[in-house]
DNA sequence: TTAGGGTTAG
C-alpha cells in the first residue's frame, strides 16, 4: 500500500520550471571526491578519487564529478517534493554510482529529500537500495514522526521481490522511536514481525525495549525483559546493565542495582562498571531521598583510585560530582559542597559546567548562604564563562523567594527575559508563588491572564495551574480557585467547537484538553475530569498514554471500577499499551464488576501482542480464575506458569494455594502445598518476586 | 555510513 511510486507520489515537472533557482553546480576533482591518480580500465583512462573517509573510487560511472555538498545545498533550497525530482532529474543523465547515493542518503537528514532521493534510486537509476539505504531514509522518516509511511517503508521492504531483508538496525531503529512516543504496542507487535523475519533479537534490541519500559515508567516489564534476554543466553554489556542500574534503582530495588556493579566488577575484566554506572546508581539514591547511601558509594568510588599517575579515574567524572553536590546539599552539608564544587577540575580534569553552577546555586540558597549563591550566580556568566539558562535563573528567582525579596525576584525575571532567555512554566510559577506570598494577588491574576491570552506554551502547564489555585486558596479566594477549574472545562469545551479556526488562526490560547483533564483529576474533580476526559477521546485528542493512566487511577481510588475498566479498554482501542501497574489495577476493577471473560481475553490478548508480564500479573489472573470459580482453568494456568522458568515456582505454590483456600477447597490447597514441598525448593526468590511484593503491600488494589 | 545508558530549577 505503501510502496514507493515516485512518478505518482513526485510528479516531476518539466526542468524550465525551477531554471536558475536550483542548478546544480558541476566540478572537476574538487572538495568531497579528491582526485588521486589516473589509471586504465579496458584500455580506457580512468581516475581515482578518494573520498572524504578515505575510501577510493573510480571514476567514468560519472561523466563529471558532482559535488555532494552543492547538491545537498541545492536539494536543502527546495519546498516540495516537485521540486526536489527536478533537481535530482537534472543528475538523471549523469549515472551517480550506487555508492554515491547512497552517501548522499545518508547525509541528508530531511525525511521528505531522503525519501525522494530512495524513489530516485528505485525509479530513475534503476538501483536496488541497499538495508543501509533504507534505514536511514527510516531513521529520517521517524524523526518527523510518519509512522504510518515508516511502517510502510518496511512492509515494502519485507513485499518487495526479492526482499530487501530488513536487518537488526531497522528494526531497533524502528522499534526504539515507536516505544519512544509511547507506542509500544507497535512496537512490540514490529518486534514479532522480527522474530518471525527470523532476524534474532539481540542485545542492543532488548536494551532499548528495556529502556523504552523504563521511559514509559513501567519497570516491571523492565525487569521481564532483562530475565528474558539473560534466559536467551545473551550477556548484558555496559550499556545494557548500565539501563538495568536505572531501573532497579526506579523500583526501588536497590540491592539488585549494586548488585549489577558487583556482579561487572566480578565478571573478569571485559564488562567493567565506567562513570555512567556509578551516577545512573548515585542519582537514583539521591531521587529516594537515600543520601548516606550515595554518600557511601561515593566515597566507594574515590578511594578505588585505579593505581598511579594524577590521573583521576575514568569512573569520576564531572556528572558523579554534580549529583554529590546535590546529596551534601539535602544532608545540610553546604560547606562539603562547596568544597566538592571547587575541587571538581582538579579531581575529574574537567571544568564545572552549567548543571554544576545551578546545582551548587540552590544548596547556597538552601544554605541560607545567600551572599555566595549571588557571588556565584555574577561569577558564573562574567568570570568563568558559563552561559546560564532557565534553570539557573529560576533557582536564583526562588532564592530571592526564600529572602522574601519579591522585587529582586521580579528583577531576575526581567533579567532572563532581557538575556533572551524565555521564562518557562517553573520560572512563572516560581513568581507566582513569590508574590502570592507577599499578597500581590492582583500582579499573580495579571501574569496569568497574560500568560493565558497570549499564547504561551507555558501556561498550559499543570503545575503551574496547581500553583495558581493553591495561591487562591491560601489568601482565602476559593471562589477564584473554583472558577479557574470551571474555566478549564469550558475552555476544554471551546476548543471543541473552535478548533478549526483555533488551528487557522494558529492562535491556540487555552489548555489543551489532556492537560485540562490532568488538573481537573488531580483536584479531585473526578465528574468534571471524566466528562471532558470523554469529549477528548472521542475527538481523538488524548495524545498522552499518561492520562489514560491518571484516569484509570482516579476511578480506582474512588471504588469506581466500572469507569476505570471503560478508560482501560479506550486506552486498548485507542492503540496504546498499557503498562503493567495498569494492567494491574485493571484487572482488579474487571474481578470487582465480576467481568472475569473479558479480563482473561484481555490478559489472553496482551501476551499474544507480545507483551512480558511480571510475575504479579500472573498471580492475579490466577485469583481471577479461582475467584470464578473456574477451577480448571487454574490448574491449566498453573502448569504454563510451572513450565515458565522466570517464575518463582515457590510464589506461585504460594498463590495457587492461597486461591483455593479463598476458594474453599482446602483439599486442593494443601495439595499444592503438598507438591511445593516435594518439589524441594531451594530457590531464592527472583528481583522480579521482589518486585512484586514491594508493589502489593504499597499499592491499594485488590 | 544506520539502533541502546547518567546530573540541576516549581
Amino acid at each position: 500500500m505503501f510502496a514507493i511510486q515516485p512518478t505518482t507520489l513526485y510528479p516531476k515537472p518539466p526542468v524550465t520550471h525551477l531554471c536558475g533557482c536550483v542548478a546544480p553546480s558541476i566540478h572537476s576533482g574538487k572538495d568531497v571526491w579528491t582526485r588521486h591518480n589516473n589509471i586504465h580500465i579496458n584500455g580506457r583512462r580512468r581516475h581515482q578519487f578518494n573520498d572524504a573517509s578515505g575510501v577510493t573510487t573510480t571514476s567514468g560511472y560519472w561523466d563529471r564529478n558532482v559535488d555532494m555538498d552543492e547538491l545537498l545545498s541545492s536539494l536543502a533550497g527546495t519546498s516540495n517534493e516537485a521540486e526536489l525530482h527536478a533537481v535530482m532529474s537534472l543528475y538523471s543523465g549523469r549515472q551517480l554510482s550506487q555508492r554515491f547515493m547512497t552517501s548522499l542518503l545518508s547525509r541528508e537528514p530531511d525525511w521528505r529529500r531522503s525519501l525522494a532521493i530512495l524513489d530516485w534510486m528505485h525509479a530513475v537509476a534503476s538501483y536496488r537500495p541497499s538495508v543501509f539505504a533504507y534505514n536511514v531514509v527510516l531513521r529520517n522518516v521517524l524523526r518527523a514522526r510518519q509512522w504510518v509511511l515508516a511502517a510502510g517503508l518496511v512492509d515494502e521492504m519485507r513485499s518487495s521481490s526479492p526482499p530487501v531483508a530488513p536487518d537488526r538496525f531497522t528494526y531497533s531503529t524502528l522499534i526504539s522511536h515507536l516505544g519512544k512516543s509511547g507506542r509500544l504496542d507497535e512496537a512490540l507487535s514490529w518486534l514479532q514481525k522480527m522474530e518471525k523475519d527470523g532476524v534474532s533479537g539481540d542485545l542492543v534490541l532488548y536494551s532499548t525495549l528495556i529502556d523504552l519500559s523504563r521511559k514509559l515508567r513501567d519497570y516491571s516489564k523492565a525487569i521481564s525483559l532483562f530475565s528474558r534476554l539473560r534466559r536467551s543466553g545473551i550477556r548484558p554489556d555496559l550499556v545494557a546493565y548500565n539501563s538495568m542500574i536505572h531501573v532497579f534503582g526506579k523500583a526501588r530495588l536497590f540491592s539488585e542495582a549494586r548488585s549489577l556493579i558487583q556482579e561487572m566488577l566480578d565478571s573478569g575484566g571485559d564488562v567493567r562498571p565506567d562513570a555512567v554506572s556509578y551516577s545512573t546508581l548515585l542519582g537514583m539514591y539521591a531521587e529516594d531521598g537515600r543520601y548516606v547511601d550515595a554518600l557511601s558509594l561515593f566515597n566507594d568510588m574515590m578511594s578505588s583510585t585505579s593505581g598511579g599517575d594524577d590521573q583521576p579515574p575514568p569512573h569520576l567524572d564531572l556528572t558523579a560530582f554534580n549529583i554529590m553536590i546535590d546529596v551534601y546539599g539535602h544532608l545540610g552539608m553546604a560547606r562539603e559542597a562547596d568544597r566538592l564544587f571547587w575541587s571538581i577540575q582538579r579531581r575529574t580534569g574537567a571544568r564545572p559546567g552549567v548543571v554544576a553552577y545551578n546545582t551548587m546555586l540552590r544548596v547556597y540558597g538552601e544554605a541560607g548562604l545567600y551572599g555566595e549563591a549571588i557571588h556565584l550566580f555574577r561569577l558564573m556568566e562574567r568570570t568563568d564563562g558559563v552561559q546560564r539558562n532557565v534553570v539557573t535563573y529560576n533557582t536564583m528567582i526562588s532564592i530571592y523567594g526564600k529572602t522574601l525579596e519579591h522585587e529582586k525576584a521580579t528583577a531576575v525575571l526581567r533579567e532572563m527575559q532581557r538575556h533572551g532567555v524565555r521564562p518557562d512554566a517553573v520560572s512563572y510559577s516560581t513568581i507566582i508563588s513569590i508574590w502570592g506570598k507577599a499578597g500581590k494577588i492582583d500582579r499573580v491574576a495579571k501574569l496569568f491572564q497574560k500568560l493565558r491570552t497570549s499564547g504561551d506554551p507555558a501556561a498550559a502547564d499543570p503545575v503551574l495551574y496547581r500553583t495558581m489555585i493553591s495561591t487562591y486558596e491560601r489568601v482565602g479566594l476559593v471562589g477564584h480557585a473554583k472558577r479557574l477549574l470551571r474555566e478549564l472545562v469550558e475552555e476544554g469545551r471551546l476548543l471543541d467547537d473552535d478548533a478549526a479556526a483555533a488551528a487557522a488562526s494558529d492562535d491556540n490560547s487555552g489548555v489543551p484538553k489532556e492537560t485540562a483533564v490532568a488538573i481537573l483529576a488531580e483536584a479531585g474533580r473526578v465528574e468534571e475530569a471524566t466528562a471532558l476526559f470523554r469529549r477528548a477521546v472521542n475527538m481523538g485528542e488524548v495524545k498522552d498514554v499518561s492520562v489514560f493512566r491518571t484516569m484509570i487511577s482516579l476511578h480506582s481510588r474512588h471504588g469506581r471500577h466500572a469507569n476505570a475498566v471503560e478508560v482501560f479498554e479506550k486506552m486498548r482501542e485507542a492503540g496504546y499499551f498499557p503498562d503493567t501497574n495498569t494492567i494491574g489495577v485493571a484487572l482488579n476493577a474487571y474481578g470487582k464488576i465480576r467481568a472475569f471473560d473479558r479480563a482473561e481475553s484481555v490478559y489472553r490478548e496482551m501476551q499474544d501482542e507480545g507483551c512480558m508480564f511480571p510475575d504479579r500479573i500472573h498471580f492475579q489472573m490466577l485469583g481471577l480464575l479461582g475467584a470464578k470459580r473456574d477451577f480448571e482453568g487454574v490448574e491449566a494456568l498453573l502448569e504454563r506458569l510451572e513450565g515458565d522458568p522466570s517464575i518463582d515456582r515457590k510464589e506461585l505454590g504460594m498463590v495457587a494455594a492461597g486461591v483455593y483456600e479463598r476458594a474453599n477447597r482446602l483439599d486442593d490447597a494443601s495439595r499444592i502445598l503438598r507438591q511445593m514441598c516435594q518439589g524441594g525448593n531451594t530457590m531464592t526468590p527472583s528481583a522480579e518476586s521482589t518486585w512484586a511484593r514491594s508493589q502489593s503491600s504499597s499499592s491499594s488494589s485488590s
